[in-house]
DNA sequence: ACCGTAACGGAGTCTCGCCTCCGGTAGCAA
DNA sequence: TTGCTACCGGAGGCGAGACTCCGTTACGGT
């Protein structure tokens, strides 16, 4: 690949991200082309289609955020680690990519599958982590925590919240967890 | 209003709430007339625009919502009755529905803010009297717990999820809440 | 500096879904 | 029963957006 393509295809891809991001998957391939400032024909040959692009730009966000959670794995401070990481995934609004493609197919193509169950290992390690610490408890499974996070990020994108309210939020969250 | 028309409408509002809670915003007129077993015709006769159709859709679940709703503020175990409410609000997946109209127009048509209000005033009852029985910490506002029910509801609606780990997420809340 | 070719751009095609037009059907009153 | 008319249905119009074709551009090896 020359040069060039491989700067256009970051481009897309971090255009994809912000319009994606901010239409969900209403947001159409121009949009993309044109934020990226290259012709249509351009995104469609580096990324044949629109799902494509999509799945693409996701894995580019579950890498992102896994990166951030492996460091965060490593923080002492094992409390503050499990705020922190919910707090990015929050506010990373990388679950309304997930929601957009979700609602476009259904099913979850192997390559996201394993950029999605890498961040999944990831966070079930800060949560071990913060559970041998006595932080949290020990019966809860990542699972849950999952599902509670990715319901507030996806809240959160859908309907502007004000930062106390999603605080608030979260400190229940945090508080059923170590009680 | 001819009778025939009457019970054409009811259909038609009953179709449009599968198809919709199906497949989001993305479920087409022509479904939903096609399960209502009406023509296209009839379906824009009854509602001028898809949008008047979701709205419509999306009224009726809240009134039903709210109807539960008001049984449960009367009910005498406040605890129980919040948790119910919450279960209920999750499983009825209306938020679906909700998801659906913000990602097609982004503002909240008057009647439609109107029945969200009142809804979420049953809703603030519920959680006044869980306060005042001393079931759960007073400064929690209903923003936050709405934000977690919808986020719950959004998430179980994109992805299928075990009634088990839905179970510990909102134990995980409740916990929040009381302590 | 030159050439082969990878890569680009935008006009055009095609499908799909929202919405309308008009001829047909059937409820309801007399 | 008969007629008036409210109501219905399906075949289009229309616009939007995913995807393709082909002439043009410019990278990069020699």
């Amino acid at each position: 690949m020359r040069a060039n393509a491989v700067a256009n295809r970051e481009r897309i891809l971090a255009a994809a991200e912000a319009v994606f991001g901010e239409h969900g998957a209403a947001g159409s391939t121009e949009d993309v082309a044109q934020r990226a400032g290259v012709g249509i024909a351009t995104v469609f040959r580096h990324f044949p289609t629109k799902s494509a692009l999509i799945e693409a730009a996701l894995i580019r966000h579950f890498e992102v955020l896994n990166q951030q959670a492996s460091e965060l794995a490593a923080s002492p401070d094992a409390r503050s680690a499990l705020r922190t990481l919910i707090r990015t995934m929050i506010e990373t609004g990388s679950t309304k990519l997930t929601l957009a493609s979700l609602l476009a197919d259904g099913t979850f193509p192997p390559a996201l599958r394993d950029a999605s169950d890498t961040l999944r290992r990831t966070v079930h390690d800060v949560l071990t982590r913060a559970a041998t610490a006595g932080e949290i408890r020990r019966e809860v499974s990542v699972d849950e925590v999952y599902l509670l996070v990715r319901g507030l990020a996806q809240a959160c994108a859908t309907t502007p919240t004000p930062r106390r309210t999603l605080d608030g939020a979260i400190n229940i969250v945090l508080t059923g967890l170590s009680h």
